[in-house]
Parts: structure tokens; sequence; C-alpha cells
DNA sequence: CCCCCCCC
């Protein structure tokens, strides 16, 4: 195979490959396949289809393969088996564009709870998911360009089976407080890799399943770490700190229902907002007409904890109180929805105590008559302190002592030598 | 020989 290489760093070409060599032989692992793509400028025109590659010593390469060659192996390459690239030709690594590899890489291994709809075209096509460790911990990532449309694809084509999903090279950005997590141009996504990490997070969920767990619904450590409040000390806060710690929960009885014939509206997939439907047409008020949308879950409560009232909104935490996704949900009462079990959780929920997680958004302070608060997450009272909560100090502090008993036994096995040594 | 920091 002729191919092009930028390599990562200058370490690479200098360890196991020079520019000047002209025969050479690499192993490597095809971790990421991009997206055939057309191009055309004033000289070439043709295909152009980027891998990136790992070697056997973890260096990432991405390799470019134009028509012909694409042409050649494009049915023949697949993500996740291992290659032999004999005498491609090696570019040095251009500072305008990204390198493969980063100076700190960051890998992500989750189990995939998630996936929205595609939103946008080409370069700016982007499609969120959501992942979830081992600890409960939701976190957002954004999918970008051919990620979006490859992976993103195959991603939501397997979201029932909850696969575990492993990110290399991905940034952070901190959007309205949250923290999201993109691909960029560098980016791989592993999808169930036979690796020892991704292998335990899928016994863990295994096991959870065989609990009959969905680890969807259970308490997260945001919940079980969050300031434990009265409904009336954010209605009446004045303002709040701009701090990091803008979790609060709260227990509240759910004293009526407002919505729940339709707890769901049929949403914008760009910008959440309720679309109209004419003639199968949806019309979006901020993005026009003829927009994608599909539903969205949005249930009313109002809430009492003897001495206070509110009103609460649930978008996605609604899922908490039925034990279901919107589709399912919607299905589920399409025929008689006293038959639907999660139609009969929504309305015996009536009356039940639960915890409710909110955040507290800092530029809303004052008078907050009449605007409802956002849960995050609920659970039924109880269930949330009912699991025990290993925080970060309790780690560490077994960090520390295991890091010490090592040391000892080292130590222990070093003087062991060095009697022997003495004796002989 | 191609192409890059996007969006709520």
């Amino acid at each position: 195979m002729e191919t092009e290489i930028e390599f990562a760093n200058e370490c690479v070409l200098l360890n196991s490959l020079r520019r000047s060599d002209s025969q050479w032989i690499i192993k490597v692992l095809l971790i990421q396949c991009g997206v055939v793509k057309e191009f055309k400028n004033k000289i070439n025109q043709g295909l152009r289809w980027t891998l990136i590659f790992v070697d056997e010593e973890g260096t990432k390469m991405q390799a470019i393969l134009f028509t012909d060659q694409v042409n050649m192996w494009k049915e023949h390459l697949e993500q996740g088996s291992i290659y032999y690239i004999i005498n491609g030709r090696i570019n040095d690594r251009k500072p305008n564009f990204q390198s493969v590899h980063k100076e700190f890489e960051i890998v992500h291994t989750c189990i995939l709870v998630k996936v929205n709809a595609s939103i946008g075209d080409g370069n700016r096509k982007r499609r969120e998911i959501a992942l979830m460790n081992e600890r409960c911990d939701r976190q957002t990532v954004t999918l970008w360009g051919e990620i979006a449309e490859k992976d993103g694809d195959m991603l939501q084509n397997m979201i029932f089976e909850k696969p575990i999903v492993v990110l290399c090279n991905v940034k952070g950005t901190t959007y309205r407080g949250n923290f999201v997590i993109s691909t960029t141009h560098v980016s791989s996504v592993m999808i169930n890799p036979s690796f020892e990490k991704a292998i335990a997070l899928q016994n863990w969920h295994n096991r959870m399943k065989l609990q009959d767990k969905d680890i969807t619904l259970m308490p997260s450590r945001l919940i079980k770490n969050a300031r434990k409040v009265k409904i009336g000390d954010i209605t009446h806060a004045d303002s709040f700190d701009n701090t990091k710690d803008t979790y609060r929960k709260f227990n509240t009885k759910i004293k009526y229902i407002i919505n729940k014939d339709d707890p769901w509206y049929l949403s914008c997939n760009k910008c959440y907002k309720k679309v109209s439907l004419v003639d199968n047409i949806a019309t979006c008020p901020r993005c026009g007409s003829n927009v994608e949308y599909e539903e969205r879950y949005l249930l009313k409560l109002e809430l009492f904890d003897e001495k206070e009232h509110c009103y609460i909104t649930l978008f996605e935490a609604t899922k908490y109180l039925l034990g279901c996704d919107v589709k399912t949900y919607v299905r589920s009462i399409s025929q008689k929805k006293e038959e639907s079990k999660y139609y009969r959780k929504l309305v015996s929920s009536k009356d039940k105590e639960f915890t409710f997680l909110v955040k507290l958004d800092p530029r809303i302070g004052g008078d907050r008559t009449g605007r409802s608060l956002i849960a995050e997450e609920l659970h039924e009272v109880g269930k949330v302190d009912a699991i025990e909560i290993e925080d970060d100090e309790i780690k560490a502090a077994k960090t520390i002592k295991k890091i010490k008993q090592i040391e000892e036994e080292n130590d222990a096995s070093i003087n062991h030598k060095r009697i022997k040594i003495e004796k002989d």
C-alpha cells in the first residue's frame, strides 16, 4: 500500500523511521477510519480517505489515501484490525494542522447511554452523545465532522446494547458551567475494545444488568454529593454565589402532576424549542421551517415540602420517574395508556416523596416567584442515601496506603536481596 | 494530491 503518513512528532521519526528510509515496514492497529470524501481544487480532484493508526509503542499517526488507493482498499480495511504498512511516503508534521499525538492525552472509557440526533452538514456536522462510568457520572460528548457522521451513526444503531466507548485525543471545554468533551480532527473512537479497563467496565455493567439495574436510572455521584437544602433556601435566595458548587438537592412530595397525559413535546433537534407541525412539515420558531425534530420529555410538577411549595420542570430527568426513554413511553401509551406500566408509574408518583437535584443558575437571583426550577435528576427518598458514598478523600487515603504498602514490600525485597548477596 | 478548532 503506498500512502502518505504524517507523523506526530520527530521522536517517532528518529526512533522507528527516518524520512530518508526508502524501505520500511511498520506494524499498526487501525483505530480510526474516516469517511471517504471527494475533494476538488485548482490542481487536483479525487477521493480522500483519512486513517489513524497506532503503533506498538502507542504512537499515533495519520495516513491519507488518495483516489486509486481509496478504491483499492476501501472494501478491505477495517477499524480495529492490525496491518503492516510497507514503504509509504512520510511527510513532516505540518504545524498548521493538528498533530495526532498530544502531549497530554486523555483517554475516556465509558458506557454509551444516549445518542442524540445529528445536526448540520459536512465539517459542521455534530452529534451529542452521553456516556456514563461506574460511578454513574454522566458526561456529554460532542462528536464532530466525520466522527459524527460515521461513528455517530454506528453508535446510534448500537444504543440499545449500551456499548463501551473509548475516546482518545479529545478536548474538554466548559460551556455554561458544564464540562463538555469534544472530538477533534485527530480524535479516535473505539467501540467495545478488548483492553483491560474496557472489559472491567463491561463486566461491571453486566453485573448491574444481572441485578436488573438500569445504570441510567441509578443515583449519580452528583446527587450523592450535592448539598442538601430546603425548597425555601432556593426559592427565597437573593442570589447565588458564582462558585463551582452549584448543585443542590432537597426532599419533597409531588403534590400534583400538571401534564400527566402528555409529558413530552416535539422538539427541534437543533435548539430544543417546540416545533409546530402543519402538513407534516415542522416549523421551529427559532430555526425556521422544515427542521428535524423528535420527541423530548417535558414534565411539570407541583411540589410541597410541608412548608413551601414550588413548580419544577423535568426534561431528560423525566426518565428517572417513568423508568424508560421518551420513545418507549410514547409507544407504550399509544393504545390504552392505563395499561402502560410507565404511565401507571407516573400516576402513582403523586403524593410520594422524592429527592430532587437542581442546578442553581448564578445569573438568576432575587424574586423567583413563578419561575420554575429545572430538575437534573430525581429518586425516591432513601434511594440516594442508601448507596455508600466513597468520596475522593477516602479514595485518596486508600491510594496512599496502597502505595506505602507497595513501597514497604519493595524495601523488604531489596533488603532481602542484600542479605542474600552478603551471605553469598 | 487533503485539511482544521466548529454548536448550543
